[in-house]
DNA sequence: CAAGCATATCGTACATCGACGATATACAGT
DNA sequence: ACTGTATATCGTCGATGTACGATATGCTTG
């Protein structure tokens, strides 16, 4: 993480489009379901979803995984946006990005 | 493909278990997922839910990739349960296991 | 049964994933 | 500034994914 502080993140909304060209559909589709494409970051979602916890060390408390690994998997979600991280001191404040994950839902129910 | 006949093959309805735990639903979903973490298997499951092909030789012709690589995938799909292959004389006439279908749709939406 | 077509599988090469421990980085408090 | 805590990144390794061409398998037809 760059650690720019979250304030600056403003976190634009998803870009929307819609009536994709097929390729490019599918491109964003498997960019998304591949973000899900392993058990470590589904549980992951489920659990910042069920908002039991949303910083980082709890996450790794409640994964059979190195602190490393759930980092790694949880820079993946980032990077397909499925997920944010805020800054909250010295720790990391894990939430969905809900726009995102709406727009996984959409594209998947849309098959 | 052990070329079983489709006709002998009496294509099981999905098991269809709700409220999973919460480990084996993960793996369930990343499983599903997964195989839609590709943009040439969502094309090919996009195809076949268009209609416009089902056999074989008509999904290597609209992709870009050789027809080995496009078996390979329709293998993976096949193996997830997303899609069945019937044998059509010389030729494999591919289609959605709607159920399959069905239950990732499910999944994702109870996210 | 021989030949030809459609599809699957094999073998290979390269890239990426997924895991870990070790280390680096950023922040809070003293 | 120094220390400790929390998180990210690095380096590595084995496993797996993805692609291809070549070959095998299975069906249909002559």
């Amino acid at each position: 993480m760059t650690r720019t502080k979250a304030s600056n993140s403003k976190c634009a909304a998803t870009t929307e489009k819609l009536a994709l060209p097929d390729v490019e559909w599918a491109d964003d589709l498997a960019k998304l379901t591949w973000a899900l494409a392993h058990p470590a970051r589904v549980r992951i979602v489920r659990l910042l979803l069920s908002r039991k916890s949303c910083v980082c060390g709890e996450i790794v408390e409640e994964m059979p995984l190195a602190q490393s690994t759930v980092s790694q998997h949880l820079k993946i979600l980032k990077e397909t946006g499925l997920v944010q991280g805020e800054i909250d001191g010295p720790r990391v404040c894990y939430c969905i990005h809900k726009a995102a994950l709406a727009k996984l839902k959409k594209l998947v129910a849309s098959l």
